[in-house]
DNA sequence: TTCTCGCCGAGACAAATGTCCTTTTTTATG
DNA sequence: CATAAAAAAGGACATTTGTCTCGGCGAGAA
C-alpha cells in the first residue's frame, strides 16, 4: 500500500553522483503540494527521496480515488514519459516531500543505455500491476469490513497513520461508510469475533484504531 | 477491455522464424480450458496469436474477479518470470486459442539481448498499469449502471459479446444485480434520458443488448 | 407427446452504502 | 474563559446490492 523502491533510489543516487551536470535537481514539496496535475503535461519525472505522497485519480463526478501511497524510491511521471501521454493521475505530498527530478529525455535515455537500470524498472511495473489488480479485485469481491481491516494492518506494518479521508478514498466509499465500518469493527474486536478480535488485539492496530476514536 | 498487441505479435512470429529451434512451440486450446492456474509455479510464458481468453483471479470467498480478457499478441505469464512468482492469476480460453509457448528462460535472453524487445515490454506493462489503475477508480467510484453501459460500449467497439457470467465477473457484481442493471438501462433507453438514449441506439449496441434479451 | 432435469430470470427480504441534515466536538479568537 | 465558527460524527431515509428461493422455459429422453 505504500510502495517503496530502494533499488530504484540508490541506483538514481549513485546515477546523479557519477554525472553531475545532467539537470538532475533535488526539491521539496509541503504537505499537501500537488507534484503533479491529472490532465497536464510533464516533462519530468519525480523519485521520491523522502516522505509520502498519494497518487490518485479524480473523476468528473467529484470523487478521488487513491492508487497508491508512494515512499522512498518510487517513481512518479514514467509512465507518462514512457507513453507520451497526459498526467493521468494527481500527485500530491502527504507529509514534507524531497525527489529528484528528472527530464524525460533523461529517463528515457537511461533506459536504453543501462540494462541495470532498465531491469529495475521492469521489477517496479511488474510490482505495481500485481498490486494494483490484486487490491481491485479485493476490494470488489470483499466486503468494506475486510478491506479497512486489511488497510489497517498495512498501516501496521508500515507504520504510517492516514487521515480518515485518505482511507476512504483509497477504499473507494464515502467517509461515512468508513465510519460506520469502523465502529462495527471495533465493536466485534469487544465481542468474541475470533477473526476480528486477534488482529484487533495487535498493539500497532489498537494504537491506530485508538486514534481513529 | 480487450487487450491486444500487434507489435509483441509481430515481433514474436519474426523471431520464431529466425531461431526455429529454441523449443518454442505453438498450441492451440479449446473454449473453456484453463491455460493457466492460479497458484502453480509456470517455467512457460504464453503469447496469444489467434483466439480470445480472461485473465481472473478467484478469491478465496469463492468469487471471481476479471481482470482483462485477452487477444492478438497479449503475454501471459510474463510477471511470473519476471518475479519469479507463482501465477496470481486463472487463464481460460474463451474461443478457440492458440499460443506461441515460450519457455521463461528465453523470454527473459530476449530481455537481455534485444532492445526492442524490451521496448514492446515497457509499453504493454505501461498500458496494463493505467488500464487496471482508470478501471479500478471508475468501477469503485461510479454507479454499476454507468460501468455497465461502458462495458457495453466496449465490447461494441471490439466487435465481442461476452456472457452474463463473464460481465458481471468483469464489473465484479453478481448476476442478479447484473440483470438488474440492465433492465434498468433498458428502460432508461426507452425513455427520453439523453445520456442513455443516445448511446443506447447505437446500432452495435442494440444487438448486444437484444441478444441479451 | 409428456415428463424431468437443469438453467435462467426475477421476487422478497436483509444488508450495505450514499446523501442529506442535525448534533457534537474541536479550534480559534477576543 | 466564553463564544463563535469550522470540522467531524452520526441519525434518518432512500437506494443499491447480495442471497435465497421459486417458477417458467427449453432440451433431451422415454
Amino acid at each position: 500500500m505504500l510502495r517503496t523502491n530502494l533499488d530504484f533510489l540508490s541506483f538514481i543516487e549513485r546515477f546523479c553522483r557519477e554525472i553531475e551536470s545532467e539537470n538532475i535537481s533535488l526539491k521539496s514539496f509541503k504537505p499537501g503540494y500537488r507534484l503533479i496535475e491529472q490532465g497536464d503535461k510533464i516533462s519530468n519525472i519525480y523519485i521520491i527521496k523522502e516522505g509520502i505522497s498519494k497518487c490518485f485519480i479524480s473523476e468528473e463526478n467529484g470523487k478521488d480515488f487513491i492508487i497508491e501511497f508512494l515512499g522512498k524510491g518510487e517513481v512518479v511521471g514514467e509512465l507518462e514519459a514512457l507513453k507520451k501521454i497526459d498526467c493521468l493521475c494527481n500527485v500530491a505530498a502527504i507529509s514534507e516531500v524531497t525527489a529528484y527530478v528528472i527530464p524525460d529525455h533523461v529517463f528515457l535515455s537511461l533506459i536504453q543505455k543501462s540494462s541495470e537500470f532498465t531491469t529495475i524498472l521492469l521489477q517496479e511495473l511488474s510490482t505495481r500491476i500485481i498490486q494494483t489488480s490484486t487490491r481491485a479485485s479485493f476490494q470488489q469481491l470483499y466486503t468494506v469490513e475486510y478491506a479497512l481491516l486489511k488497510l489497517l494492518q498495512l498501516q501496521a506494518n508500515e507504520s504510517i497513520s492516514l487521515s480518515k479521508d485518505d482511507m476512504a478514498a483509497y477504499l473507494g466509499i464515502s467517509v461515512r461508510s468508513f465510519n460506520r465500518s469502523l465502529k462495527q469493527l471495533i465493536e466485534k474486536g469487544n465481542q468474541d469475533r475470533p477473526e476480528f478480535k486477534n488482529m484487533l488485539q495487535t498493539a500497532n492496530i489498537k494504537k491506530l484504531v485508538d486514534r481513529l476514536k
